[in-house]
DNA sequence: CCCTGTTTTCTAATTCTGTAGAATCAAAAG
DNA sequence: CTTTTGATTCTACAGAATTAGAAAACAGGG
């Protein structure tokens, strides 16, 4: 009768994933050093959230010179890969093109985004496509 | 010391916002009916649900012929774009262009989806620029 | 060894989310 | 008018998310 837990961070615990990836394993006062420079969070805020996000499988910790290390256990790239297929999955409705004509009817992109978008959908194109969504049909060879 | 309310509908709130996008404002037993095509839900709940969207400003209601006639009360369009907003704002240091970048690595664009990008993106180019990153809150068109 | 400062653990308050039963209300059907 | 049927309101609750104080644990410096 309630919420199981999520299968992606949240935004807090997306806060102190982003303070792990940019400086790597570390020791809590480095990282709430960190996240007060953006907002202001006690000590142990941070280290009952570390121990939530130990739980589900976000961090880890290996024994350090104080206390412990704490690691995130996927990188950047996998944890936002996870976190925009799932609002693919959620709001556009499977299609990852309709969620990038969205960004391009907002004008959410700027010139070089564009530049940059373009070169990277060439050089994808020759190294073969990849599925469609749902309901594709035929993928004749 | 808790969580304050998402400025951006929930999980379970948008199912619901997604049926009345697609069958327009409707009362409850239809958007009952809808939903349970792909989940089970009591009627009691997504009633609830639709007085707490009330609350928040997502959905408005008029006197219909036997209860209320719920309706959304912004298109799909304006909140798909705030939650891919706050997307690329949380995850992507709030570049979209980093977004993109990362679909088009995790192969999740078609080639149907590849061609129709590149399309939108020069008839972009005919309309001329695009606002840089943060900062500028554009007011579609 | 004892003090000091940091870290960790324990406990707890709060609000939000998702869910639904019970009771009530209103309209339609008899 | 009475019964039936669906809608709405009220109430409740368990678990998630966010925050932090108190206290225990411990490493280092005298």
């Amino acid at each position: 009768m309630a919420r199981p837990a999520s299968e992606h961070p949240t935004d807090a615990e997306l806060e102190i994933l982003k303070v792990l990836w940019a400086s790597g394993p570390s020791e809590l006062g480095p990282i709430v050093e960190a996240l007060n420079r953006s907002r202001s969070v006690a000590t142990t805020t941070v280290a009952t959230m570390l121990k939530v996000m130990e739980r589900k499988g976000w961090v880890e910790r290996a024994d350090g010179p104080k206390g412990y290390r704490w690691a995130s256990r996927s990188s950047r790239e996998e944890t936002t890969s996870g976190l925009l297929r799932r609002l693919v999955d959620r709001a556009f409705d499977g299609s990852a093109g309709r969620l990038v004509a969205r960004l391009i009817e907002d004008r959410a992109l700027s010139d070089r985004d564009r530049e940059e978008i373009r070169r990277l959908l060439d050089a994808g194109d020759r190294l073969g496509a990849k599925p469609k969504a749902p309901g594709a049909r035929g993928k004749r060879t």
